[in-house]
DNA sequence: GTTGACCTTAGACCTAGCTCTAAGGTTACA
DNA sequence: TGTAACCTTAGAGCTAGGTCTAAGGTCAAC
C-alpha cells in the first residue's frame, strides 16, 4: 500500500495530477486512513499505470474514462467498442497531422522566398505574400509560384 | 470606412474576435465616431487582412504582433527578423507533428494488433498492451513485435 | 513535545484564442 | 415616435489538462 508521494514517486505522476484523476473519476484509492490518507493498492496502482500510458499515448481522458470502464468489465465490451476509440483517436490524430502539414508548407515556402540576410525588410517577400493574401484558398503553393516568389 | 459589422461580414471575423484583437494590440479603427462606434479605414482594414492571414498559417497572436510592428516600419527591420519568426514557427510546427506521428504510429499499431470484432474485450490486445505498458521508452513498435501481437 | 515533512480540501490560476453576456447607448427606418 | 438592429464596455465563460495556494490536520523522528 502507497501513499499518494510514494505513488507520485513511482509513476511521475504529481500527487497534484493524481487527486485531479480521482477527483474526474479516473483513478482511486482503494484505501483511505482514519485521518484521510489515501492508500493505493497493487490494482490501484495498475490502473494508475495504465491511465498514465494511455495518456503518453495521446488519449484524452475522456477516452481513458471511457477504455477504463470497458477494462473493468471486460465480458460486457467487445474489441469493436476498443478500436473505435482507437480509430477515433488515430483520425482526429490524422486530422491534426494534416493541419499542421499545410502549415509547415505554407512556412517553408514562405522560407524559401525570401533572402533572410540584412536586408531592410522593405521588398520582403514574406510581408508582401501576407499583405497580398496569398492564402485564401488553400492554393497558397500555386499563389505564391504566381507571385514568382519561388525559387 | 466600415462599420464593424461590415468589416466583420467582409471578413469573415466577427464583432467579438475584431474587437478582441483590438484589444490585444493588433488592430484598430482609426476613426471612432461622436458616440464612439469604430470606424475602418482602408489601411485598417487591409492590416485586418494581414492578422487574418497571418492566423490562418498558424501565427500566434504575439508572433503577428512582432509581424505588424516589422510591417508598420519596414526600413528599421530586416528580411532576417522576418525569417527567424517565420523560422520558429517553422520548428513549432515540425514538432508538434512529429509527436503527432508518434502517436499516429502507435495508435496504429494498436489497430493493426487487434481483430475489432465483436469478440468479449477480454483478451483484447489494446486493452493487453495498455496494462501491459509496452510504450515506455518510445520503442513501442518493437515492444509490440516483441508481445507477437503485430501481424 | 516540537519540528518538519507529509497529508487533506476547496477552489483559484494558467495557456490561447476566442465567445458570449449584461446593461446600456445610437441609429435608421417607417 | 417607436422599434429593431446596431453599437459600446467590462468582464465572465469556455476548452483541456493540469498546477498551485491557503488553511489546516497528521505523522515520525529527535
Amino acid at each position: 500500500m502507497l501513499k499518494i508521494s510514494e505513488l507520485s514517486a513511482k509513476t511521475g505522476l504529481t500527487a497534484h495530477t493524481l487527486r485531479f484523476y480521482e477527483k474526474h473519476g479516473l483513478i482511486q484509492a482503494s484505501t483511505r486512513s482514519e485521518s484521510g490518507y489515501r492508500y493505493y493498492n497493487a490494482a490501484d496502482i495498475r490502473r494508475v499505470e495504465f491511465v498514465k500510458t494511455a495518456r503518453s499515448i495521446g488519449f484524452s481522458l475522456e477516452d481513458i474514462n471511457q477504455l477504463l470502464s470497458i477494462r473493468v468489465d471486460k465480458l460486457s465490451h467487445s474489441c469493436q467498442e476498443v478500436t473505435e476509440i482507437t480509430r477515433n483517436k488515430l483520425d482526429e490524430v490524422n486530422g491534426k497531422i494534416n493541419e499542421l502539414q499545410s502549415m509547415q508548407q505554407t512556412l517553408q515556402i514562405l522560407l524559401d522566398s525570401c533572402c533572410g540576410g540584412p536586408e531592410r525588410a522593405i521588398h520582403c517577400s514574406i510581408m508582401e505574400a501576407l499583405d497580398k493574401d496569398l492564402f485564401r484558398n488553400q492554393d497558397n503553393e500555386s499563389a505564391l509560384q504566381a507571385s514568382g516568389r519561388v525559387k
